[in-house]
DNA sequence: CTGAAAGCGCTTACAG
DNA sequence: CTGAAAGCGCTTACAG
């Protein structure tokens, strides 16, 4: 077995209790008695076990990072790992570990949530999404656990911690700078409608379609579930309309990419005969032939300030409730021109 | 505070044994009692503390994961994020989660792993990579602690429970491939030598010239560090050698893609004046022109047999040490061309 | 400045 | 089939 705080204490000549306080660096201990303490610890090779430590001061140290479900292609999309690399920063400054959701569907997901918080496992919750309707959310908001949200929750808005960027702006700002290029059919492809981060972008959208006078066409609309991927068929649509879009928004330089292959297989230039505009600024978008126009998103601090969010929850409970708006920047390359 | 298993045995009027033992669905429970009290466990939304359960039975249901530094660039290396959903896959089949390293450096991830798991924090642990004389592997296979390795130990190999391709075996065939094609002068663009990948990879390399009686040039060979990306600078050197590569192998496929775009930059067609051969089959690999032809390394699968691997040694610490190899397949696109 | 004792929320021989 | 009791390895009032 192991060796414990007992064994310390017998081979120091103190008392548990000591050994305990010397671990926490209590000031009442004196500095004889902590260095006496300290070496024998470091002798014997004593590490505190965090199962007894966590039991009795009722806290874990760790925050529970649920995705949407693993099935989908979540995990390909490489927001996920930057957002983790984020998290996990912030996390690790606060001596905070993370705990990983599993589970393969919604339905694994919910019930690993409602385990993990209420078997203690975890202090807080970061849920890297937000879903119109999520049961999560609901759970979590009605429960008492600090949590955030990586994006804007869609109901109890204002009594939820979230950071977000400003996705109707973005996408407003993003359809004028195309519509400054002189094009007027612009499409829109998005992930699923169940995302707020979609809602959001396609109010943009419109908004900036209504200012400039431009009549909005649902035949331009392309709703992308994220489970499935792009769909050649739809490009397909789009380009065989009776007045196809001269530039697309996408929502993801990877789906972007991909987008802009099936357009080459139909002999359609980017961005010669469309111009393609996207979010999350991938690191090869650079490279890549056309260079993305793209909107860089910073991922990193959405991870970043989810943690820190959760984290004054954790730290009190009746911490006031934040959201934070991440700046983002349209980075302009090769894949758009003005006609 | 939280509902106990005390509460529960009073509003069913059992003991509290009784009710840990209906949890545990003792057979020596009747099924009279064990009703009654999972309704009222029901009723009270009772859940039981994984802390004080862990406790007792000396368990914690949790397998560490352990990737290299999160300060690189291992975490947009789509690697990470799919080996994980491969883990996580697993994992939860049975019933096990996921406890993340976050330290930024080698240092910080030593600490870490020696406080989870002598802290009991994880049952195991999995090592994201193998890495000469690495300091985390070493400990592990000093104390008695379960965990599987992805990639094959440069050490200890065969007490060592890992998962890895042939990529000797690999690095062989890539490199006959072109050598079939008619390539004499093939670079060879690595990660950094003090992953076993790394130089595994270069071996194979090697065998295949030396079995085609072709000279080994050291001039051919990029060593790129995992921290920094492919360098621009390595790209021209090769290419302005006296006698220049006519094929490029690369370690993955972002990488690759950086590479090709330098050598547009240098007005070197790919596959016309270079055919480029990589590794790791990313997802949109098969859209970008020129479509990447590249090696299939199965990551997702790595992931399930690192997981399997580490969950028999915690169900059995005598379990015999295993090695799995995991098939890979060349993907021939349209990146290489036969001189 | 230090110790004895109670307790965190469970599980599990032992007894009946 | 069920319960009383001890114990997992810690922390923390309480007392001195």
């Amino acid at each position: 077995m192991a060796i414990t705080i007992k064994d310390v204490a017998k081979a120091a000549s103190v008392s548990p209790a000591t050994v305990s306080r010397v671990i926490a660096d209590n000031p009442r201990i004196s500095e004889d008695t902590k260095k006496k303490v300290r070496e024998t610890m470091k002798d014997m090779g004593y590490y505190p076990n965090f199962q007894a430590r966590n039991l009795v001061i009722q806290k874990t140290q760790t925050i529970g990072v649920i995705m949407a479900d693993s099935a989908t292609l979540a995990f390909q999309n490489p927001f996920f790992p930057e957002v983790l690399r984020g998290i996990s920063s912030r996390a690790h400054e606060s001596q905070f570990g993370l705990y990983l959701s599993t589970g393969a569907t919604p339905e694994e997901i919910y019930e690993e949530v409602i385990s993990m918080t209420q078997g203690k496992r975890v202090d807080g919750i970061i849920l890297l999404y937000s879903r119109i309707g999520d049961k999560i959310m609901e759970y979590l908001y009605n429960s008492n656990i600090p949590f955030s949200v990586v994006g804007r929750p869609d109901v109890h808005t204002d009594s939820i911690s979230y950071v977000d960027n400003d996705n109707v702006g973005n996408a407003r700002e993003v359809v004028n700078y195309l519509i400054g290029l002189g094009h007027q059919r612009i499409a829109y492809v998005g992930g699923g409608l169940e995302y707020v981060v979609s809602l959001d972008r396609l109010k943009g959208y419109q908004k900036a379609l209504e200012k400039a006078s431009l009549s909005y066409d649902p035949e331009l609309i392309v709703n992308q579930s994220i489970s499935i991927g792009l769909e050649e068929q739809s490009v397909k649509r789009l380009m065989q309309l009776q007045k196809p879009p001269t530039a697309i928004v996408t929502h993801d330089d990877l789906i972007a990419y991909e987008l802009i292959s099936y357009l080459q297989d139909m002999k359609i230039d980017v961005p010669g005969d469309v111009s393609v505009l996207s979010f999350n600024n991938h690191s090869l978008s650079e490279h890549l032939k056309p260079p993305l126009s793209t909107v860089d998103i910073s991922i990193y601090d959405l991870g970043i300030y989810a943690a820190e969010l959760v984290l004054e929850k954790i730290k009190d409970r009746e911490a006031p409730v934040r959201e934070i708006t991440v700046p983002s920047r349209l980075i302009e390359r090769g894949s758009c021109r003005s006609l």
